[in-house]
DNA sequence: GTTCTAACA
DNA sequence: TGTTAGGA
């Protein structure tokens, strides 16, 4: 355990920056050689050491290799050429336009990569409102205080301990209720120390998709953890109840008039669902460590749920029970 | 695991 | 332009 100084951050190997940065160990030597792309510093043995300044920079060169950049071309650009470049690739514009009717999660990014790479899927997003992209945190920072974002999302080569209280700073300065930590590389203390409370670490390379995702789970979350309970509200995923308990009641009374007890087993598997559907979204809240996964045993037992709902309603219904008339006593006597 | 050069596709 | 072989 030394104690992590400026050091730490100049340390990286080539095999470490290979992995950070999905360039081979091979291909970064030949774009040093060749193109003068970096200029690690040499330690032991002449043995590379990049900085971190070193992998944020590959990052973005790979970034614009990838889509189609010559190496050659790229290579001696400043930071912010590259940015610029990665910008215009892009076709520019495209972060702040306003979110739609529907209640949408805003959000706010900084990092190197992300910015480019979720504004190449603008269209994808939506349910969530993409307020900025910053490549420098101050920026970020300047912005996030203006804007209020609900989410914030950090991208980051490689997670440092100082890294870890910067999170923690700029959560409490944008006022966001939760940060997703995207990372390149990280000790598995800091991604535990990262794991629950309103810091949510995932491991880069992060798809658009997943990345939604997890900005309304966390959006979601939060919210549950505010106004305490709100019964049915799920969001989106989860599917709405089609019978109330009363009117389930009712249905497994109803199924004694026919032969088949197969009404009343289904009944009696949908109430148990709901049981455990509200057991799952409870534990969603009480423990941060694990609200993935519960977030997702929720969801998935209430689309359970759902399908079983159907099949009671066809069920019911070809016997020959009257849902509406039903619904209709249900609601008054619940109401 | 790393460096380097040269040749190859 | 990226990959591979060979030697250190």
């Amino acid at each position: 355990m030394t104690t992590e100084t400026e050091q730490d951050a100049l340390n990286f190997k080539i095999g470490a920056v290979a992995r950070i940065t999905g360039i081979p160990a091979d291909t970064l030597r030949m774009w040093e050689r060749r193109y003068t792309v970096v200029s690690p510093r040499r330690g032991q043995g002449s043995s590379r050491l990049y900085s971190r300044e070193d992998i944020t920079r590959l990052t973005l060169i790979k970034q614009l290799v990838d889509r189609g950049s010559a190496i050659s071309t790229v290579a001696n650009l400043s930071r912010e050429q590259l940015l610029e470049q990665l910008d215009l690739m892009q076709g520019g514009s495209g972060y702040e336009q306003a979110g739609r009717n529907d209640v949408s999660c805003r959000v706010m990014i900084c990092g190197d990569a992300l910015p480019l790479k979720m504004s190449g899927e603008a269209n994808d997003y939506a349910g969530i409102e993409i307020l900025g992209a910053y490549a420098s945190m101050a920026e970020f920072e300047m912005q996030a205080a203006a804007q209020q974002p609900d989410v914030i999302v950090l991208e980051y080569p490689a997670l440092m301990p100082e890294t870890v209280s910067e999170i923690r700073t700029q959560l409490r300065r944008s006022g966001a209720k939760k940060a997703i930590v995207i990372y390149g590389f990280a000790t598995r203390e800091i991604v535990r120390s990262l794991h629950g409370g309103n810091t949510i670490p995932l491991r880069a390379p992060v798809d658009p998709l997943q990345l939604r995702q997890q900005c309304r789970q966390a959006l979601f979350q939060s919210q549950q953890q505010h106004d305490s309970h709100d019964e049915d509200e799920f969001s989106d995923d989860i599917p709405v109840r089609l019978f109330n308990a009363d009117e389930l009641a009712q249905l497994a009374q109803a199924s004694t008039a026919v032969e088949c007890e197969c009404p009343h087993h289904l009944v009696d598997i949908i109430q148990r669902l709901g049981s455990f559907e509200a057991y799952s979204a409870e534990c969603e809240n009480r423990s941060p460590e694990d609200a993935a996964l519960h977030a997702y045993l929720h969801g998935a037992t209430a689309r359970v749920r759902a399908t079983m709902e159907k099949a009671l309603e066809r069920v019911v219904r070809a016997e020959g029970v009257d849902l509406e008339q039903l619904r209709g006593k249900a609601v008054t006597v619940k109401n």
